[in-house]
DNA sequence: CATCCGATTGGTATCGTTGTCAATTGAATT
DNA sequence: AATTCAATTGACAACGATACCAATCGGATG
């Protein structure tokens, strides 16, 4: 395409260490020392080469960097799916702690699927991330020897009752649902239902229901009704499929819900049908988001750590090489509103 | 040049190409070749090699190839913040187009703060992303200069009233507060006040508040006051600060919001403060968040496409090549609620 | 059967940075 | 002034994949 052989060395390439170190009048490494703020390096170096960087407005290359040391500043982050407030917190608490440690995360999704899962992780693994945080503690058979060959710090997030490969951070979900037991049979209601949402993804609301419905039967008030739709959680979702579980049982006294957007929409049928609340129907939801919190009657639920959640574990994810392997408990509160 | 077998070949290191190459008996840029799938492979080298590279279930190092190619499977995503429904939205979308494709994210969050933004950006280009997706089109000085150094494509969204560096999608934000600036005035409200949070971040609430106080202004009906307070969005700001305003303008009978999340609390004020929605006062949204469609009156708001909003994203930085820079105007929609 | 041409396959250099180890400097010591 | 040793600085070879160009193969052609 090009005459000229050499014409190739005119295009605008990036500004590599080789041009600070030729206008500074040094070597590549040394540029390289001062860009990494490496040990023993002479002022006089030092101020040489930041001059010439900063005059061509050097960025290092990672990639290059990533390359030479099998390492990045990168962590695979793998969740389940951004369409879940949920999960954007946990995001949320990620980034701000990897942030001030100049990190950055690459995203996975999994959409729920451990197909896809395992292809994402793998996707990731090959830019050699310095970590990885991925959610839950199943994972399939592949992924934690994959991890392992990269010997990279992992962490898992949302659940702590099993087996983690590495570290985890989460919430002990039967605890919290005996929790909600404890508090639902506490206010007096005794015909309690379960409305729970396409199909139980993710996985930990099926630990929930369980350990919920155990409770209720250790206390002598079993669960009256469970129902659970296959369409994903949503206020509208909650809406109806109260309105259908009560018509369904009409005894129901109160509905513990798999999470708050579906008690709120629980809520809000209640207010439609002028259902006195927390009189008639107790309502309860799972994690205290914020709007929960501004209702007319504020909506009692368990409140989780979400954004904690995320900063717990990219700290893990941190300490991990002087700290090892942890695990770490997060409370979770119940968060007493006025629907039970 | 080796007498004793490598040493080195003793640490677990990452499988290679060379090991794949080694089994399978070819040359390394074979298997290069055929996981890459280029043309002109024979049947018989694309299984040996494909059976040797499963074997030993062997990924490519992308930090590697994306050194020599100077470009990687990685998009660069620059938002605001995960704090917020609407960027969680936005990045879901974006994933969902760009996971089809084989891309990942590398997401920066700028915390609405101008330098910070810079910094993350040049961070993440260092990673050689294929492209760049990100908010807003008021950029620093030097960022439009680093991407053009890279020569990667650019998306800017949410909004499409400037001039974009390359691609941009999004929505005219000062349309649509003239179309709900419209459809109160169409409702019969006269008296109208304005709320918004957190200093008016981003940006483009701002530019919808001045336009929607233009329009009620050529209406005849100009804005009897606005506040906007310091904290952030969220429901129970919102509703603090309607009883604030209702409190200081007796006369007001509406109240356009600048998100949803306000709107909601605004909402659950007046139903607490037994207000008759939308008779003695109107409440109007924005963005149109999936919960407002739930309550027992659904919160009238302007829907925004958010996810679609994602996804277009990635499209338009898939697409750069072939189709240039393009701006894809969005429609929004007044969406009737009951409140207004 | 020799020749030719396109289809395949392989060798080599290179992307930009950094670990390793060698070379140099310079101040402190005798 | 000679010697010593720590502090600096530099040369070189990787990291793993791929572009470029050369070499080889196979069948069609005359």
């Amino acid at each position: 395409m090009n005459d000229g052989p050499d014409f190739k060395g005119e295009k605008p390439n990036r500004t590599t260490l080789r041009h600070v170190a030729t206008l500074a009048g040094v070597s590549e490494i040394s540029v390289s020392r001062v860009m990494r703020n490496a040990p023993n390096i002479s002022d006089k170096l030092r101020s040489k080469v930041m001059e010439a960087a900063n005059a061509l407005s050097y960025t290092p290359n990672r990639v290059a960097g990533a390359l030479k040391n099998q390492s990045s500043n990168l962590v695979a982050v793998v969740l389940p799916s951004m369409n879940n407030d949920v999960f954007a917190a946990v995001l949320d608490g990620i980034e701000s702690e990897l942030n001030e440690h100049g990190l950055h995360s690459v995203l996975g999704l999994s959409q729920y699927d451990h197909d896809r899962e395992l292809q994402v992780i793998r996707e990731l693994l090959s830019w050699s991330p310095m970590g990885i945080i991925m959610t839950g503690l199943h994972h399939t058979a592949p992924i934690p020897e994959m991890i392992a060959q990269l010997d990279i710090p992992v962490v898992q997030i949302m659940d702590i009752e099993g087996t983690p490969i590495g570290s985890a951070v989460g919430i002990s979900h039967s605890k919290a649902a005996v929790a909600a037991a404890d508090h639902l049979y506490g206010k007096g209601y005794r015909k309690i239902g379960y409305i729970g949402a396409w199909n139980e993804r993710p996985e930990r609301s099926r630990a929930r229901r369980i350990a919920f419905e155990g409770r209720l039967a250790e206390l002598g008030a079993p669960l009256v009704a469970s129902m659970i739709v296959d369409e994903r959680s949503s206020a509208v979702a909650g809406s109806r499929t109260t309105a259908d579980l009560l018509a369904q049982h009409p005894d129901i006294d109160c509905i513990f819900y798999a999470n708050d957007d579906l008690a709120m929409g629980g809520l809000f049928h209640a207010m439609s049908a002028n259902i006195d609340v927390p009189g008639d129907l107790g309502l309860m939801g799972f994690n205290g988001i914020e709007i929960g919190k501004a209702t007319p009657l504020p909506l009692s639920s368990i409140q989780t750590p979400r954004f904690e959640m995320g900063q717990e574990a990219a700290r893990l994810l941190l300490s991990a090489k002087t700290d090892g392997h942890r695990v770490v408990d997060l409370s979770f509160q119940v968060f007493e509103g006025k629907t039970a």
